[in-house]
DNA sequence: ACGCTATCCTGATCGC
DNA sequence: TGCGATCAGGATAGCG
């Protein structure tokens, strides 16, 4: 589900809900998720102060006072329900791990396909976790320049769609933003990456770095179940030009020409056939 | 060495 | 209304 605008906005609301408060209690409801939840996660963060958050490609940091991190990833299908503690409610399905503060906030973590994961890390170290030290560039930092990007699709020799999804060479993508980036940038899906021109580059990372500034700017994209950390929906669903719209007309070249979908690598790609070349 | 595929799960939707 | 097939925003292990 959450790409990188997704995960940021969830990143936010947790920060705003949870920084410079103490942990109070930590609830763990299944043993583990893609994979098994660290044995001492309630223990180590327990009477924390959390201290700050940060996001790495698709993964929230959640810094606390002893010393570690609290690795999440949302994978397809997880959501972050922020709230107050002892409303009584009735807990949703699927809720595998809660979190609550001396103050009363609660996070629940909702992930009905249970491809999330959730991972303790000394933050002296986060970077030499295994699921974050072979992740590429953040495509919002200094460093994603067309150039650059470009000499990374060199090396490639898939499609430039599967390139871009590729998160050991450019992080926070994912289908959407993807297909919204190519047909933005008037590049054919199916090219290969060692295809692409320095000046095609140029345009990719100008797109790349405007849709996802415009997607956080929206609260991110809400498609199915998919909400923002205090329950409202994103906006930039209704920004997609060419994801989920099969069918119907180019939004940009006026002629006639539908939205296309094809299948690549086992996922679905989106794209217009005559405008993106 | 690299790239493709099958796979982990549940739930929503679609066609019959 | 029911039922089976299909599809879904991710990322890995394992295979060729």
């Amino acid at each position: 589900m959450p790409e990188l605008p997704e995960v940021e906005t969830v990143m936010r609301g947790f920060r705003t809900a949870f920084e410079g408060q103490r942990i109070r209690h930590v609830t763990v409801n299944r043993p583990d998720l893609r994979w098994p939840f660290p044995l001492d996660l309630r223990e180590r963060l327990e009477g924390q102060e959390v201290l700050s958050f940060h996001r790495r490609a698709k993964y929230i940091l959640m810094r606390v006072g002893n010393g570690m991190s609290m690795m999440l990833h949302l994978g397809m299908s997880g959501r972050l329900l922020l709230g107050q503690s002892g409303m009584n409610t009735t807990p949703p399905r699927h809720e595998h791990l809660v979190l609550e503060t001396e103050n009363e906030a609660r996070a629940g973590l909702v992930d009905p396909r249970r491809f999330g994961m959730v991972d303790l890390v000394p933050t002296d170290h986060e970077d030499t976790h295994r699921l974050l030290s072979g992740l590429g560039i953040e495509p919002l930092s200094d460093k994603m320049t067309g150039p650059y990007l470009h000499s990374l699709m060199q090396s490639r020799r898939t499609p430039i769609k599967t390139a871009l999804l590729d998160q050991r060479l450019i992080v926070g993508l994912g289908n959407i933003y993807v297909c919204e980036a190519l047909f933005r940038s008037h590049i054919h899906p199916t090219r290969a990456a060692t295809s692409i021109t320095l000046q095609e580059a140029n345009r990719l990372a100008t797109f790349i770095r405007a849709i996802l500034t415009e997607a956080i700017a929206s609260g991110g994209s809400s498609l199915r179940d998919y909400v923002q950390a205090d329950g409202t929906k994103g906006g930039f669903q209704d920004l997609h030009l060419v994801y989920g719209r099969e069918g119907e007309p180019c939004s940009y070249c006026a002629t006639g020409y539908t939205v296309s979908r094809i299948t690549q690598s086992g996922r679905s790609t989106f794209y217009c056939a005559n405008c993106q070349k």
